[in-house]
DNA sequence: ACAATATCGATACTGGAATATCGATATTCC
DNA sequence: GGAATATCGATATTCCAGTATCGATATTGT
């Protein structure tokens, strides 16, 4: 257990979780090896076992790690027994998809809300969460603490949108507009461009010698 | 300009290209130095100059790269004016995001088309195109030779729709389903995984010390 | 009990990417 | 025109992730 973790390892945490929480209950109850993890997910199993020395108290060998410890340990240092709150500012399609995403429950974040500025909206609730005026965002942070966003507002109202969260308290942003938005110091933000990142991975092999 | 790029490069590059056009139309007319790119997104000055020498013809020293110039090298270079045909699977909240995304045409994608399974769905059209069931996907994408899909169903779907995908020719897929995908040699997958994402984005600090 | 085997953890190696350094060149200012 | 400065491009260096290797250890089978 080294708490010195790369970010590579860290994106690889929660592929082990996912493959370990998938293994039928029989093998669960017993060892796995960091080569049989390999093996499943096409890595190589040196990686594997340094990936699991930073976040495992270690596995034995001839037997490996045991399951059930391992999915626990995986699942904790990754936070997922956590409760962070998170909430979503602009519900176009984007956002709305963020409200009924499942998935972020799997990783210990609870989208508790909403805000849009559409009056229409404003007041209707989307997978049984409230949708907000933005008017509202800073209080409602403030009162619960809420330190993460998400932003699907358009491209012209992301800045000011990103603005009246820093404002509001907001530490963690992710922003699916794309722009770049500027932000105080302390602030995380995560631009997520999805064009850019279909650029990426479709132009990659189109282009002369790439290594 | 030197045709020999890495895929760190190139991933860069649209960076450099979404900054470029940021630029209010005053700058753009003048030069810009690798220097202040580097400044502006946060990068080492040499590492933009390198990335720049693989596009463009060179800049001017103590004056840096003709902006409009380097905008449309980088453009052609990514691709940008190609009009690379692209279907989504998967009709939910984010796949109509996806149809509905202005943004792709500024990077020479454009969708022409969603899939679902959903009857009520098939035969309507969202923004103007027309959702097919799924069945139709591979004669579609055969017919028009289209190479990228993206994928926007439920994670128990993932993998099937992949399948279809990859047999219907299909070359990059961008997936937003928590799951891993196996894919055949010569297919690029890119996951997107937004819970994984924000949870990087949120528990950096949290956890020891991260490179 | 002892040999064979699977696995672990530590260390060493490798290759590629990021970064630092340096000489060359264009511009600006005096 | 010449000094000062900003910037470029090339080369050298450093750093880091991934991989291979090897000794140590636990289990299994005879």
């Amino acid at each position: 257990m080294n708490k010195n973790i790369t970010s590579q390892t860290l994106s690889r945490l929660p592929l082990y979780f996912n493959y370990l929480i998938s293994l039928p209950e029989s093998r669960k109850s017993g060892h796995i090896s960091a080569t049989a993890i390999a093996e499943a997910l096409g890595l190589n199993d040196v990686q594997v076992r340094k990936d699991l020395a930073s976040v495992s108290n270690g596995g034995r060998p001839k037997v490996g790690y045991p399951t059930k410890e391992l999915i626990g340990d995986i699942g904790k240092f990754l936070g997922f027994a956590n409760h962070d709150g998170v909430i979503v500012v602009g519900m176009g399609n984007f956002g709305r998809a963020m409200l009924e995403n499942r998935s972020f429950a799997d990783y210990g974040f609870e989208v508790v809300g909403g805000f849009d500025c559409d009056e229409k909206l404003v007041g209707t609730e989307i997978n049984g969460k409230p949708v907000r005026n933005v008017s509202e965002l800073g209080s409602f942070c403030r009162e619960r603490n809420i330190q993460i966003g998400i932003i699907t507002v358009p491209e012209a109202a992301a800045q000011e949108v990103c603005d009246i969260m820093t404002g509001a308290g907001i530490k963690y942003i992710l922003n699916f507009a794309p722009v770049h938005l500027s932000t105080p110091a302390g602030v995380a933000v995560h631009n997520e461009n999805i064009s850019l990142t279909l650029a990426m991975l479709a132009r990659k092999n189109d282009i002369g010698d790439i290594k």
